[in-house]
DNA sequence: TTTATAAATGACATCGGTTACATCAAGGTA
DNA sequence: TACCTTGATGTAACCGATGTCATTTATAAA
């Protein structure tokens, strides 16, 4: 491999001189800037950027912590987040984490360790994250998707409470009374604010909050399948589930359609996200839109403006939702509470 | 940022017994070690590997290049893919080239600019990899999932062809004649396989090849959808549709039952790749099972032996397929051809 | 022509590590 | 005691670019 000496000599001038002649080429004379050209060309000369990096102390990368890269959602983030980045000259470091505490903190050293210039995480209440955040830490982090409780931290999220809010008003203005959430880890933000938009669409609709209608999940398939099959068991049970992803939705109703029920006829199913799939469903699902890509190339966007400087106090970047209604919502059926 | 200078003077010893007391501590007395080791946790010393990098040469980055992380069957690869590296201490940078030459090339580059020390590809027939091999370069480069056409590289692959045609046997076996396939862009090494499989196993059970039920397609739930309603349109309409891929067949099952149709009743639909989906239809879709995973981690394993020169002739791994038997395929129907 | 000024170029230190080589002390052997 | 070996540590070159500063060359003004 070549270097700039390499060139420098076989165009007779100094290195400084190539430098310039590729970097700031106004400085440097016609005439020797054609000769620095061409002896790059000869040689094949391709500057080592990792010892431009290395130099600058920039390395223009960012770390990307995804809970898991197979999600269809956070794959459209990650496009979108690519698409950025890529704009603005910079790379992605793609860490599937899978929730793996010690695999995020692996994958945050990278910053510390100079490997890259900022990070972006996915998954709001990790450790690591509280830890870093309350040590005073300059980690150049963004947040997006799930919000990070009691940190001050750049974030894009949507307003889930109030999406969900929205999806609970649609399926009472359909004359539904009993409808059952089927959420996520109690744990997650995002779980919390949905949950919180349901009740209160419910309470808003003088309709009493029923716990046993609330049914936890995992966001997979199988877990909306599960859910699905537990909320069809109750002695009195839903006329409408909201299930918190696409994926649990899909589950839900295979496991409905399995009952014997009929959708929207005898159930209504709503999920969350919009993924590819949700419009191939039977009967296609209704759902809440999110930009997901928007998502990723917002996430980016605030980091490389944290990183260079560009930003003052920690934004809150919310994008917009919409309610996507297909034929998997209908009326309640009537004679059922 | 505190640098090995700092903890040399801290420790009282030079920068070089810092880098041996961390690097090779054996070589080290107790003594200093422990000395070092205090100055290191005091000053908050984190080595900037961008410099070893840098010194070394060697990135420990890994270029993938993706047509679409949003592809169900990509993200699992690339999940694997992760998981490899990560064990070996390599990090992916995620490339979603959304099938743009330029943004391929503009990565590849990447390589050369030693900013990586490899490139896996999951596109095969792109131009830029022609050339590159062409050119007698030595970019260290494997290729997974597709296999690129008279090029000597190491390729990790799925016998395409013989999938297809133990698919084809079985809609065969169930007594099914006219059986379309919807595949992908003619251009892909993936669909000519597949295609090559579909029709070994028609003439191996006597049934002629009808140009009209090879019905193209791009992958995508649309498309699927799209190939179906033209192929029940037909004045002889199949009886059965191979997909190449889950999504276009859980397209065609929407595309089926829009026109009336049962499945597997009035026709069956079969899938390649048993994405998670695959067993969350209406009905259940019956698949060629790969292991996406594992694609993603034997890639990188070869390329980390190519980088590393643990790897003589350029080899091809072929991993094994699985015909998983739902209920979206059964027997042709009665009466008809 | 001389001088002031601007433009072009070169020499060299620098970023933060690693590592070959030199040095030195301690311990063992003849 | 002199000599050799071994182990522990220090010195300094090096990776490939950038950028400061000094120096040379070209240009314009007097």
């Amino acid at each position: 491999m070549s270097n700039i000496r390499d060139v420098a000599q076989l165009a007779g001038v100094s290195v400084a001189t190539v430098s310039r002649a590729l970097q700031q080429p106004d400085l440097v004379s016609l005439k020797t800037r054609t000769k620095v050209l061409t002896a790059v060309k000869q040689v094949g000369y391709k500057p080592n950027l990792m010892a431009v990096k290395f130099r600058s102390g920039k390395t223009r990368n960012l770390v990307v912590l995804v809970p898991t890269v197979a999600n269809v959602f956070f794959a459209r983030v990650i496009s979108g987040m690519q698409q950025a980045a890529h704009d603005k000259g910079y790379s992605l470091l793609l860490c599937n984490t899978l929730a793996d505490e010690e695999m995020e903190q692996s994958y945050a050293r990278m910053v510390h360790t100079s490997q890259a210039d900022g990070l972006i995480q996915l998954r709001a209440n990790n450790p690591f994250a509280q830890l870093e955040m309350k040590a005073g830490s300059v980690l150049p982090m963004v947040n997006a998707c799930e919000v990070l409780d009691r940190i001050a931290c750049p974030t894009v999220l949507l307003d889930n409470k109030a999406a969900a809010c929205a999806m609970t008003e649609h399926l009472l203005e359909l004359g539904h009374k009993r409808i059952a959430m089927i959420k996520g880890p109690a744990r997650s933000p995002l779980t919390r604010d949905r949950v919180a938009g349901y009740r209160d669409a419910l309470s808003a609709a003088d309709v009493a909050f029923d716990e046993s209608l609330l049914c936890p999940g995992d966001f997979t398939l199988q877990s909306g399948h599960k859910a699905a099959t537990e909320l069809l068991a109750l002695p009195n049970p839903p006329t409408a589930m909201f299930c918190e992803n696409d994926e649990m939705a899909i589950g839900a109703i295979q496991g409905i359609k399995q009952a014997g029920l009929n959708i929207p006829g005898d159930i209504s199913v709503a999920g969350f996200d919009d993924i590819s799939f949700a419009a191939f469903t039977d009967p296609p699902l209704t759902t809440i839109a999110q930009p997901a890509e928007e998502f990723g190339s917002t996430a980016v966007t605030l980091l490389i403006d944290l990183i260079e400087g560009r930003l003052g106090k920690a934004p809150k970047v919310i994008l917009p939702f919409d309610l996507i209604q297909r034929a998997s919502t209908g009326p309640a059926p009537a004679g059922l509470s």
